[in-house]
DNA sequence: CCAGACGTTGTT
DNA sequence: GTCTGG
DNA sequence: CCAGACGTTGTT
DNA sequence: GTCTGG
């Protein structure tokens, strides 16, 4: 899973480290949020079909079908994608193969069950604290009426690697800088990328608990995603 | 052919 | 839109 | 994902 | 318990 996450980079960043051309035109301001939940507007990077140019677009966590009369029907259902189906579904086979997109991030949170009554959040990000990517896919969605529309993206999952295992069972697809080239490209509808949808190597990851104040939205500053001293068991 | 479903996660 | 079931 | 709300009627 | 909002 991965119902929430933290990026630190603001526009400029996410554009040097996309290599995004033409900052100037990149839409709105993005600025960094290190308490990212479902149904918010984030920045993803696409690339142009014919040119391969890549940009920024925002769009609404929570992927939207072209087919859904109510956009809200699908619920927490469609902010991630299982790897395992992204083929076979007809839900997620189209954007898989013709709208992959990079969502830039810094980390991400999960929730660790303690017993019946408290979990304990932690924050994963890479050992070298270099911004990362997650493998998403996006959907253009429009009432039939006309009066909204909507691009919504989705956050692929796979199995958890040695590291997120100790705390879910499942984990972010999260993208090599090296295979963002092949990703973006959805030319060849024939061979979409399967081969990198798998667990990041976890020798290359952290983890820490956090601040338990993250599981509340509206809590949103730095030391949300650094590691956080649990107060003594008083028992 | 048409009708109807289409999703993830965690918890029970 | 696209796939499955009947 | 978690947190927080969840309701009606009448009066100001 | 279940739904909505962020």
């Amino acid at each position: 899973m991965c119902g929430r996450y933290y990026r630190r980079s603001d526009k400029q960043r996410i554009a040097e480290a996309f290599r995004l051309g033409k900052l100037a035109e990149l839409p709105l301001e993005v600025a960094p949020s290190f308490n990212i939940a479902p149904t918010t507007m984030q920045p993803v990077i696409v690339a142009d079909r014919d040119t391969g140019e890549r940009t920024m677009r925002v769009m609404r966590w929570g992927l939207i079908p072209v087919w859904a009369k109510d956009p809200k029907a699908m619920g927490l259902s469609t902010i991630n994608a299982k790897a395992e189906g992204l083929m076979e579904k007809p839900m997620w086979r189209t954007p898989f193969k013709k709208r992959r997109c990079l969502v830039p991030a810094d980390g991400f949170y999960e929730w660790k069950k303690l017993d019946a009554k408290t979990k304990q959040p932690y924050a994963f990000r890479l050992k070298d604290n270099q911004p990362l990517a997650f493998g998403g896919v996006w959907e253009h969605w429009k009432a039939l009426d006309g009066s909204l529309e909507w691009d919504t993206f989705s956050i692929i999952t796979t199995e958890p690697n040695e590291l997120t295992a100790s705390v879910h069972n499942r984990m972010p697809v999260i993208l090599k800088p090296s295979d963002y080239e092949r990703w973006l490209d959805t030319t060849d509808l024939e061979r979409p990328p399967v081969d990198l949808l798998r667990p990041y190597d976890a020798d290359l990851m952290s983890a820490h608990a956090v601040d338990p104040r993250v599981g509340n939205v509206r809590n949103n500053e730095p030391g949300l995603c650094e590691a956080f001293e649990c107060p003594p068991n008083s028992a």
